[in-house]
DNA sequence: TATTGTTATACTCTATAACTATA
DNA sequence: TATAGTTATAGAGTATAACAATA
C-alpha cells in the first residue's frame, strides 16, 4: 500500500485476501473496470468510429425494435432508466424523424413509441456497423475465444439480471 | 424489420449480413452493449451496494495506487480523461482528504498527487469490498467458466488497448 | 385515489477555452 | 514559444418532484 510503489500491475501483497480457487478475481475485477472504461471511452465518440448514431440512439431504437409498440415505461423499464429520462430522448428522436408517439388503444393516458421507415432503416444500418466493429476488433481472435467469450458474456448478464431481481446486489 | 415484432431475442432475418464461422457476432455485439448497460446501472448507486467510494473515485485513487506520485496529465491519460476533468476530481478528493498535492522536485510548474493514510485505507477497504461482489456475483458458476472469463477479458482489453494505437477505430 | 406521461429544476460529469506560472 | 495545471463556461445525461389527463 506504500506511495512510492510503481507497479502498474497488480501483484498480491501481504494485505490482500486470498481465497483459495479464486486467485483469478482480483484479477477479474480489475479488468470489468478497464473494461468497463474503456467502453465509456468509445462511446464518447461513436461519430470517430463510423457510427451515425450514438449509443442512447442506438439503444431506444433496439429496444422499441425488439419490443414492437412501446410504452414509455416499459421502455424505461428495459434501459433501466427513468421514465422523464426516456421521455426526453424519445422527444429529441421524434424531433429528428426516427421515431413517432401514436395514440394507445389500451389506454388514452398513454402512447405508443413505434419506429419510422428512417428510423428503421438507420437502425438496420448502424446496427450492422456495429457488428463490424466488433468483427474488425476480434479479426486476429481464434474464432473459438471469440465464441466462447460470447458464451461467457451472455451467461454473465443472465447472472447479473437474475441478481437484480434478488435481495443481493452487484458490482460496479 | 417490421415494427410489430416481439421478439426480446435477435433472430436473424432476410436482412442480416452472415458471415460464414462468425454467426455468433450479432450474440456478441447486443451483449456487449448490455453488459455495458448494466454496469453503468449499477455504477450509479455504487453506495446501494455497500462500496464508500464511487466509481471515479475509485479509478483516481486506483491510478494513483499503481503509479505512485502522478503528475495529473499522466492520471488523466491513464484513466482516458482530459486533464481538466481529473483536476476538479482531485480537487474534490483532496477536500475529502483521501490524497494531496506535493510539489513536483522535477518541475516546478508541475505537482505530484499521492494518497492520504485515510486515502490509502479508504481504496483498500474499497478493493476489498469490489473483490467480494464479484466472488459473490459468480458464486453459483463454475471456477473453470470464472478463469476462462477472465482470461477473455484480459485478452480482449489488450485487443482494445492495441487498435487504440492503430489507424483503425473502435466498438461502442 | 392511483397511474401515465411530461416538464421544471438541479446535480454530476465532461470537454473547450482562457489564464498563470514555469520551462 | 511551449507546457503543466487551474478555472470559467457550456453541454449532455440523469433523477426528483410537481403537474395534467385518464383509469
Amino acid at each position: 500500500m506504500q506511495l512510492t510503489s510503481s507497479r502498474p500491475v497488480h501483484v498480491p501483497g501481504p494485505e490482500d485476501v486470498v481465497v483459495p480457487g479464486q486467485e483469478d478475481v482480483p484479477v477479474l475485477e480489475r479488468e470489468l473496470r478497464s473494461f468497463f472504461r474503456r467502453l465509456r471511452q468509445w462511446q464518447r465518440g461513436a461519430d470517430r468510429v463510423g457510427l451515425e448514431l450514438d449509443e442512447h440512439t442506438f439503444g431506444v431504437l433496439s429496444t422499441v425494435h425488439d419490443r414492437g409498440p412501446s410504452r414509455l415505461q416499459d421502455l424505461a423499464a428495459d434501459l433501466g432508466l427513468d421514465a422523464s429520462t426516456v421521455s426526453r430522448h424519445v422527444t429529441a428522436l421524434e424531433r429528428c424523424g426516427l421515431l413517432t408517439r401514436v395514440p394507445d388503444p389500451d389506454d388514452r393516458r398513454a402512447r405508443r413509441v413505434i419506429l419510422t421507415a428512417d428510423g428503421s432503416a438507420a437502425w438496420s444500418r448502424d446496427r450492422e456497423a456495429r457488428r463490424e466493429l466488433v468483427r474488425r476488433a476480434l479479426s486476429r481472435w481464434p474464432a473459438d475465444d471469440r465464441r466462447r467469450l460470447t458464451s461467457l458474456l451472455t451467461q454473465l448478464n443472465a447472472e447479473l439480471a437474475t441478481l437484480l431481481t434478488e435481495p443481493e446486489k452487484e458490482p460496479a
